[in-house]
DNA sequence: TTGTTTTCTTTACAACTGTAGAGTAATCTC
DNA sequence: GAGATTACTCTACAGTTGTAAAGAAAACAA
């Protein structure tokens, strides 16, 4: 299942995640939701909105004069698109270097060390027990 | 020294590894060295590289007719803008699950595994001799 | 049924990004 | 020193992104 990778902009990762969480929902519903955040008017997150769907990435349902918005992907393939790109932009596509990177320049809790070698042997163990793929 | 962080485009990652590679050098030299992946004319690629100029990317010494540029940020630093930046839209800020997605999302072989535990291992040890941050 | 509110549609615009042509100036080669 | 070559400067232009005003339509309220 290899779809292709979805590239976000800053203000469509802001307006995705709304939709993630109160889908379906209206454009207005969006806009009150940012409205702390970001200071936009309706008019810019319904802009923002149709250009989304234009390109597949939200998908609209009318029901007489209300339009309710959907996600057309997941958050695991708006994720991979984005560390795809950090991936392949700034460590030449190699993931190793680009783990120990994040290793090093973060300041890790021990607790978060150990957590993590615990997903390691996880990552391992699941590997071992099935060799298909 | 908590610099800012940088954002690259596409283009200017391209461009800023020839730079980093080849430093000093001509905006020629980047086109040609570019000439294979990138069909880019001398135009495109010395605009780029004028533009990065600007944005302080980049800096240059005239000598006679012959601009050498040299990068005014560290590879580092570029690819630490780029990770903190998918960190902050994908993730929330938050570093933990970030790794856990690649590791989970990617295919490491179990060499790639034992290596990244390793790593661990050293930052745990680096961690606890020095307690002066 | 008419004014008010809500939601949608259309249009615009400036900044940034990718892309490059045309013209000019300096330098090299015979 | 004149043509060829090299490198630079200036200008342009289309597509994307962030931002939003103005106007139209539908729904609600009195």
């Amino acid at each position: 299942m290899a779809t292709r990778d979805y590239e976000l902009t800053e203000a469509e990762w802001e307006i995705i995640q709304v939709v993630w969480e109160h889908e379906p929902c209206a454009a207005p519903t969006v806009q009150e939701e940012l409205e702390s955040r970001k200071k936009w008017t309706y008019s810019t997150v319904k802009t923002l909105m149709d250009r989304m769907v234009g390109k597949g990435l939200l998908t609209t349902e009318r029901i007489r004069n209300l339009i309710l918005y959907r996600s057309a992907i997941t958050q695991k393939q708006a994720r991979r698109g984005e560390v795809m790109k950090t991936l392949t932009r700034a460590f030449g596509g190699a993931f190793t270097p680009m783990m120990q990177f994040m290793l090093e320049s973060n300041a890790l809790s021990s607790k978060e060390l150990t957590e993590l070698e615990a997903m390691i042997r996880r990552k391992r163990r699941r590997g071992r027990e099935s060799t298909r793929k």
